[in-house]
DNA sequence: GTCTATACGCGGATAGAC
DNA sequence: GTCTATCCGCGTATAGAC
């Protein structure tokens, strides 16, 4: 119930925007009432401080796990990988993560989800630190952000590459890198 | 009268957020009334196109200003120039650019304001062609959106040190067209 | 031209039936 | 536990006074 009425707001979000999602709207894409979206959810805004937590969590994760996989490979293979991640999980739904992206620094996430926020710009810095990026704190910053513009930009265009991309994309992060 | 809506506005979107921007607070923020406001504008999303076309307006402005005094500068010089306007017109508010630009895919805005967001990107692809960059739209699209990424980053962060935002943009900038 | 007052609809939220 | 019905407040938009 709880995955129907989230799955319904997301839809929402990707097709009318943040304006369209409503109480009424998720609730009837859900397929429930509004009375029993409000046994479960204290009103909307917890919707989608809800929906941006499992969004953050399934990027965490998948992050993660490339990152364990890649202890022992070059840096540039490292971050390979970590982008081929993220544009996974933004190419696969473009719309969503670009509406989470804009209204999660206005949520009151609770602390689980402000770390998992955290836990992507860290593995980047961990990954720097351990090849003796110099700032890797700052540069992680930077390489999260600028991958998040080019990627961002393609899913609105539509592209849906993602080889071609995550090679436009690498070649920014590691130009940065060595220059 | 009409630019003392906008500035209303513009300052709604810089704290509220789009959801406190509604026909009221602009009114009451601009010192007028309601029905003044339906004098020169046919309702709420009439005033964010418009906001948006005069933001647009203004960096485009800049960037052909810095792209012709810069014609027979080098490209990194010319880049350099171009960064340090978007960077300029960026932080100097933040949060609105950046609510702009989230927006401005949902709005409906006429062919003038739709030419210059456009504006921007080609006047850097005009740049990299002169320069013999392969692929120059691509490029410049990326470029942008990278740019754009890192800014908007640094604005979230309230970071205020524009030179060495500049210094870093450029950094990825010139990583990725030389790599 | 600008104001105040108001009609109208919609969204958030709850009460109470089943 | 889920529903329907409803209350309340707010935002849009307009009508009409000054």
């Amino acid at each position: 119930m709880v995955a129907a009425i989230l799955e319904a707001a997301a839809r929402i979000l990707e097709t009318e925007g943040l304006d369209g999602l409503t109480t009424n709207t998720v609730a009837n894409r859900a397929g429930v009432s509004v009375g029993s979206l409000y046994q479960y959810f204290p009103g909307r805004s917890a919707i989608l401080a809800e929906l941006t937590r499992r969004e953050r969590a399934n990027l965490a994760t998948r992050i993660q796990a490339v990152s364990a996989d890649a202890r022992n490979q070059s840096l540039e293979t490292a971050l390979r990988r970590l982008i081929d991640a993220a544009i996974g999980h933004q190419l696969d739904r473009p719309a969503l993560a670009r509406a989470l992206d804009y209204i999660e620094p206005s949520l009151a996430l609770d602390d689980e989800a402000v770390l998992l926020a955290e836990t992507i710009v860290s593995t980047v810095a961990n990954l720097l630190r351990k090849h003796g990026v110099t700032k890797p704190t700052e540069a992680a910053r930077d390489l999260v952000a600028m991958a998040k513009g080019m990627v961002d930009a393609a899913g609105l265009a539509g592209e849906t590459n993602s080889k071609a991309l995550a090679t436009r994309v690498s070649r920014a992060v590691l130009g940065y890198l060595y220059n």
